[in-house]
DNA sequence: CTTAAAATTTAGATTTGTCTAAGTTTTATT
DNA sequence: AATAAAACTTAGACAAATCTAAATTTTAAG
């Protein structure tokens, strides 16, 4: 079945909204749509009759299993397409979101898994968020050490493994913790040291021995 | 200025017939684009509005300069992404043509000039069609008919412009694809039928209304 | 040069997605 | 529990792109 970008934005901005406080209103959908709630309410109301929401007026609304299956297949499409547009365009992670706003509505199935093996099968896009399969699954997010993360990808720091003062000491003193953001910005073969920019922070260095004991999660 | 895909749509075809044909009627541009002449005569109006367009009613109509320009770019991003599909993805070359349809309408000119370079700017599509460059300048490569080629002078197969399967089947019968070298051996008049070589391969013949249908290049 | 046929355009509707302004319903506050 | 505020929905309108049916203009045929 084919739907239009506007439906399928609509899908997309439920199930993220979903995601991130369980419940969506019409308010807050609005917002994330840049639109208004009437027009909320009139695109709910299709969106109902083509089964793909669940939804009573004034009692709120959630995805049905097919809205889910589809929005999961636009994720799935932005996210391959950022991949594609950082690692072999060569574009800046910051700057690839409108452009695969518009190649996430592309229709052919066929032609993102092709995408997908021409990339590799990424299991996490550009800023570190996980790219559903072909089925629409996500990959359980795992842990990786910062000798791991990729450059310039985000990831949220997880875990630390080396819980010494003296570790602790240190990451405190360059900004880091659990839940910081920060991506590699450059890596040093000579010493395996690492480069890296903590989110709204100036670029701190540290060493290999440092990076392999911090963990990330690509980001959700 | 962005242009919405059906504007887009229109503009790409009148550009084909007019480059065909030299003259573009309400009627041919209907069937080209499977609708109807009233909503063509609709759309030439808004066209012309936007200065896209030179057209007078009952009197026909031809892009103007800014109209040439955007045509240009589309059939630019059209042939690249076919490209892109065929050499990338491994698509075969008679498949692409629906999935470009749909990515020849992303926006971002950036884009397209990053998957330019990306391939390394190629001068001629899987169809052999000619690549526009980043300025809208078509590449100079003069295709001709098989029954333009002269005798023993060798050509390249780069284009077919019957694409009914009918025809498909026969040449690869013949052992006839993009690329295929060959070289006229013979030409009887009495029918226009051919005989030709193909590179390290037999002596074959083709009437005269394959031939008209296959293009060549000359070798480089 | 008339007139029928063909080509083109206009008039008026329809669909999709949007909007504003005016109701409803739910929720929060006193 | 009454009522004000917030959230949500409805009603009616509009723009873009399309359509059918009817009119107009051009072209071609006699």
């Amino acid at each position: 079945m084919k739907y239009s970008s506007s439906k399928e934005n609509y899908l997309k901005s439920i199930f993220h909204l979903q995601e991130e406080d369980g419940v969506v209103t019409t308010n807050a959908l609005a917002k994330s749509l840049d639109t208004r709630p009437a027009s909320v309410t009139d695109m709910l109301k299709k969106l109902k009759t083509q089964k793909l929401l669940l939804y009573e007026k004034y009692k709120g609304f959630k995805l049905s299993q097919e809205g889910r299956k589809v929005a999961l297949q636009i994720v799935r499409k932005h996210r391959l397409w950022e991949y594609f547009l950082v690692e072999k365009l060569n574009f800046g992670w910051e700057e690839v979101h409108v452009m695969a706003e518009e190649l996430e509505h592309i229709s052919s199935k066929k032609l993102v898994d092709r995408l997908d093996e021409f990339l590799d099968f990424p299991t996490a896009d550009p800023h570190g968020d996980p790219i559903p399969d072909s089925n629409g699954r996500i990959p359980a997010t795992k842990q990786i050490s910062l000798l791991e993360l990729r450059i310039n990808v985000m990831g949220v720091v997880s875990n630390i493994s080396d819980q010494s003062s003296e570790m602790l000491e240190l990451l405190k003193h360059k900004g880091i913790a659990l839940g910081t953001k920060l991506e590699i910005k450059k890596k040093f073969s000579f010493d395996n040291s690492l480069e890296l920019k903590i989110k709204n922070q100036l670029t701190i260095t540290i060493s290999e021995n440092v990076a392999k004991n911090v963990f990330v999660t690509h980001e959700e």
